[in-house]
DNA sequence: ATGGCCAATATGATTGGA
């Protein structure tokens, strides 16, 4: 089973490449990160045309996830526990199955947070807080489990460009790449880090100052695997080509293989 | 050497992203 996450930059403007991507890569479960439309304008019916089953979780203008899946949905979580009053669309569990393969996802997106020592900083570190806690009630059930998203955290200096110009970032601060450590202690597992220590893979470039032409990227979505999930990975990829599509987004798709 | 973008919004300036 094939399953992917994939920062988007809106849904709507990236259609044609999600759709394209879809086709090329055809992974059973896509988890989708700011799409940036509400529920009712999210294009379902193209990516169902696919043979995919749609669930959405959106807003108007920001965030915004969705998981698209071949397999059946048994389950449709919005919003990560923990806080009512938190009306950012970032969170959403699924189940999927088909026949006896079953398997818990999530698509997640991370709060930036940035600049630091605001109040957009404090609700990063809550909402890691929330998702810390989220997993530790997960990993107690010790079933296969999928964390996929962008996580916003860049885990160490090999994940950076230019770690020095990123110091200070709400992406790279000591504190925010604790939280993420914190995470992985719980016993997730980390599916680029499970299969090399390379340095220099990137998942996001901006759009700013030809970031793309001069390799100038960082390492931000991840997929974090339960034991159980883990012991059956067969293979992890970036789909960096599609950075160089017409109209791309900023990040691009990372996918997992799990022999399921 | 430095800076360069993109998406959404009752839209042409601001906010958010990373």
């Amino acid at each position: 089973m094939r399953v992917a996450t994939w920062n988007v930059n809106s849904i709507k403007q990236r259609l044609d490449g999600v759709l394209a991507w879809l086709k090329e890569r055809e992974p059973d479960v896509a988890c989708l990160q700011e799409t940036k439309c509400t529920d009712a304008a999210f294009p379902r019916e193209a990516i169902e045309e696919l043979g995919y089953n749609v669930a959405v979780h959106g807003q108007k203008a920001f965030n915004g996830v969705a998981v698209l899946s071949k397999l059946r949905l048994d389950e449709v979580t919005p919003r990560l526990p923990g806080d009512d009053e938190d009306d950012h669309a970032r969170f959403l569990e699924v189940v999927v199955s088909s026949g006896s393969r079953a398997l818990r996802i999530a698509s997640i997106y991370l709060p930036n947070g940035n600049p630091p020592g605001t109040d957009k900083y404090s609700y990063k570190l809550r909402w890691m807080d929330r998702l810390h806690h989220y997993a530790d009630t997960r990993m107690r059930l010790e079933e296969p489990l999928v964390l996929a998203g962008d996580y916003n955290v860049i885990p160490a200096p090999a994940d950076v460009y230019d770690p020095a110009a990123w110091a200070g970032d709400a992406l790279f601060l000591p504190h925010t790449r604790a939280k993420f450590g914190a995470l992985l202690h719980l016993g997730l597992i980390e599916a680029v880090r499970a299969t090399t220590d390379a340095e220099g893979i990137y998942t996001f470039w901006d759009y700013q100052a030809g970031a793309w032409q001069k390799n100038a990227g960082i390492r931000i979505d991840h997929v974090l695997l339960s034991p159980q999930a883990a012991d059956r990975l067969i293979a992890v990829g970036i789909d960096k080509h599609v950075r160089g599509w017409e109209k791309p987004s900023d990040h691009v798709p990372v996918w997992i293989e799990l022999e399921l």
